[in-house]
DNA sequence: TATGAATGAGTTTTCATTCAT
DNA sequence: GATGAATGAAAACTCATTCAT
């Protein structure tokens, strides 16, 4: 149903703009260009919607079935780019998607159903992650010392974080810090 | 004022517990216990409230003061910890401080005011940090070939990266992520 | 929209009774017999409903479309004693619509809007009363010394000051004064 | 007492700005200068104080002991204009003096101590010019054709209706018309 | 199936008044 | 005599949800 996508694809901008707390159905609405009743037509509620379209906008942005076909650690970093990006230029980071990102993770801590699918595909990337550490350093291509998950839960959280500071001072060049983190895990 | 101190207390709870949007200030006088009009008399609004109060918690978990006393690296991770976990156990985070982090830095991009004191306040910190990494690669501690302003930048958002997902599935193990940070950073 | 309707009318009776700015919309929405929601579903803001109502009142006080019809100047009189008397006493004045339009000319030094409006309907009204004092003048029925302009002005203004002094003291008789006032006029 | 002075004086400003129902204590505190508690201090509360106010101007648009002198219905001009234009300008109406009449004359409705003082004051006026009139048409200078007290009336009532239309259009001129009123009124 | 008018609970804010100092 | 911190009642406004059409 496009109806539903669009207020979806509505209800993401939302939450990345005004943030979680303050998404009101009637401006999700607004934006899509539907009628206000559209918003109860299609969800069960406000919280429902918001879930909804949190959990689409997450998945995108850890494409697993993508990532199982990675096998070097160093080609994880064009697909998280691009899940991310703004399509034209690959170097913005697109406020949408990180925003929500963002939200949601904090939101999980009240909303139980949206926490337990947000640990979950985090888990499924952590471990998928680490098994590429896991190849890696079978190869010698990554440092053998750190246990690998913890290697993956660095790489994951370093990502996140250099996001997230990406995203308060956009002037922030992060560039630079990903390159060192890559550099001080290979060998 | 103890008036004040307790609204901003109060305020910087509920901010981490059910999110700076969904704050009212009904609930934060009620935590505080004292009357509502106590929030329209000691504050110019709920925005007032808020900024103050996140800014409060957030740099209490920057002791810049202290920071400047410090001349290793190492020396980072207790007062980084201290200032986060919760008195008797410094190995739990304090979900009030992490949180208010997490919500501050999410609002940022909607309240100029508090961005500006938040990028000023990072910036004062990764600058400090900058030096610190500076000075222990003339020392041989460190390894020379990253940049310092990029190695800093690094370790800052990978500790608030580790701070966000350790928030968000409180299970997840980050003393060995972390402690393979700082073996990767180190000669 | 009866609803609609109903409010303007209950928010009229208001402002003539407990003045402009004491107005409070759940007064209007319980005088109108409606839920409290109904006035912020209808109008953009109290602000508007007072606005709306005004100028309704004020409007109906000065049918312009009727008295384009009027020849002489004495035709006046049962017009616009029609519009400001209660239906069954052409005698009494209604206390409403003398009311609002005393503090709609109070109220528009404070907004823009309402004072555009206002300030248009009497120049209208001033205007068209200025033609009829010409055309009268023209037939020598009333005085030729005195410009129409200042004619027309002066018979506004007298009309409106009577008003407001019935209103102020319902036992003054007015009624002598109007005649008094148009004997001086007609030759 | 000085104190109570600028009280007095800065609540006619206010009521004549913001109008008699939006006119705060705090408010008319800061505009006199003066510490809030002031105003419970001197007053037995807002009405008290916003009555005084009214009535000490608007006592002072109607001098009476001035106006017991005057024997020429002319006389009467100059002094009603010094009474409610600036000082420097006999040609401009002073907007507090002015609107507060008008919003004291609205308030009385509302409020009977307000009312019987107003009410007094201007039944006082009205007998005073009644009996100019009758003077003037024993002399022969005024019409004698209508009723002193009528004539009376109109006179008070088309000069208040004037000021009220200034104060409403600034830009329309009522000189002429009220020398037109006189002309008239005169043999 | 789809709409949008209607509702009322809940939020922020204002403010006169009280009262301890 | 004088002050201003404190309070709570009441105001305007927001908004998710319901429901008749």
């Amino acid at each position: 149903m496009a109806t539903r996508h669009q207020l979806l694809d509505a209800a993401a901008q939302l939450i990345a703009e005004v943030g979680w707390g303050r998404v009101t159905t009637r401006a999700v609405a607004e934006r899509a260009g539907l009628p206000h009743g559209a918003v109860s037509y299609h969800f069960h509620g406000k919280q429902e919607l918001l879930t909804e379209a949190a959990m689409a906008t997450v998945e995108a942005m850890f494409p697993l079935d993508q990532l199982r076909s990675v096998t070097k650690l160093t080609d994880l970093i064009p697909l998280f780019q691009a899940s991310i990006s703004t399509p034209p230029d690959p170097e913005t980071i697109d406020p949408v998607s990180s925003g929500v990102l963002a939200e949601a993770m904090r939101e999980c801590g009240r909303n139980p159903e949206l926490r337990g699918r947000i640990t979950e595909l985090l888990r499924a990337y952590r471990s998928l992650v680490t098994d590429l550490v896991h190849a890696e350093q079978g190869r010698g291509v990554v440092e053998r010392g750190p246990d690998a998950t913890d290697l993956a839960t660095l790489l994951i959280a370093a990502g996140d974080g250099l996001l997230l500071h990406a995203l308060l001072d956009p002037q922030l060049p992060i560039a630079g810090a990903a390159e060192v983190l890559l550099a001080l895990v290979h060998t």
